[in-house]
DNA sequence: CTTTCAGCCTGGGCGC
DNA sequence: TGCGCCCAGGCTGAAA
């Protein structure tokens, strides 16, 4: 679950439950990952957790030193909390129970700290586990959206006058660090420009088009903490709701919701491409 | 420099 | 039930 709301959500659920625990052990179950000197990180206090890209960043103080543990979700990384005092299982994307047997398959990590237990599970193994001294040694390749220095004219500038299609350019975490998949396309039908049209080719009305829906988009979406496609429902009914207001995304073949037209699947860069071959003409 | 494409992994869904 | 495909919210590195 990892485009920038999804893991603005799960930073910032992770903060309101795990925040002032401490950290007693890490165990690295899967050999691909490793945690150097971990063992320095016994005691430390979890002061928050905060997302920095499309990473969920633990700031841990110890005894002795500070550290930043940056995870990398990936295809399919996922948080779980399991809580010593409430014996509940946390997921933070949409809901919470006493499942049993969570994490038991694919768990990668897991923190133990004195009041729970953060686990670490990811199937497909593609996720990334980084122990960093200082915020500079974070990978942040690029600049975040949702941040004031986002501006119109520094979005112009980036986006200069590349040959690259440009729902391939959203794409490219070193300019802007945190738009996947999904909301490229959402953000390109929501300012109404066809996904196939290269970034050179974009005028001045449409990059600021393009501009405005970005910023309102991915507000929307970490309003509606995220999009979350779970088999199971959300017990609170709050959490992971913006999977009802996609408008293209995994839509292939159905009616466009703002005219008569189909939507459209193509392949851009082996990605999927969703879009409105009417309204993004 | 660009673009393409296999690869990293596992699992779910669908057609036969 | 099973097999063979295709698909998946990400990204890297090699090749062309």
């Amino acid at each position: 679950m990892p485009e920038l709301p999804e893991v603005e959500t799960v930073a910032r659920r992770l903060n309101d439950t795990a925040a002032g625990a401490a950290l007693e052990k890490i165990i690295v179950l899967d050999k691909k990952l490793s945690i150097p000197d971990r063992k320095n990180l016994r005691g430390a206090v979890l002061r928050r957790v905060v997302r920095a890209g499309k990473t969920v960043v633990l700031e841990l103080s110890g005894p002795e030193s500070q550290r930043l543990l940056q995870i990398h979700l990936r295809m399919s990384g996922r948080l779980f909390w399991i809580d010593k005092a409430e014996n509940t299982i946390h997921t933070f994307d949409g809901y919470v129970s006493n499942v049993k047997g969570v994490g038991r398959k694919h768990c990668r990590v897991r923190f133990l700290f004195d009041s729970g237990t953060l686990l670490f599970v990811d199937p497909r193994r593609f996720g990334t586990v980084k122990l960093v001294r200082s915020a500079q040694e974070l990978d942040i390749p690029g600049l975040d959206p949702t941040g004031s220095d986002f501006t119109l004219a520094v979005f112009r500038k980036l986006l200069g006058e590349s040959a690259q299609k440009i729902k391939v350019w959203l794409l490219r975490q070193d300019r802007i660090t945190g738009l996947g998949n999904i909301y490229a396309s959402e953000i390109l039908f929501d300012s109404g420009i066809d996904p196939e049209r290269t970034v050179g080719s974009l005028n001045s009305a449409e990059i600021k088009r393009l501009h405005s829906s970005i910023r309102k988009i991915l507000r929307n979406a970490i309003k509606h903490c995220g999009t979350t496609f779970s088999d199971f429902q959300s017990s609170e009914g709050s959490l992971g709701e913006y999977q009802n207001y996609l408008k293209v995304y995994g839509r292939a073949g159905e009616k466009c919701a703002d005219c008569d037209a189909k939507i459209l699947r193509v392949v851009q860069a082996q990605r999927s491409t969703f879009y409105c071959p009417q309204c993004q003409a």
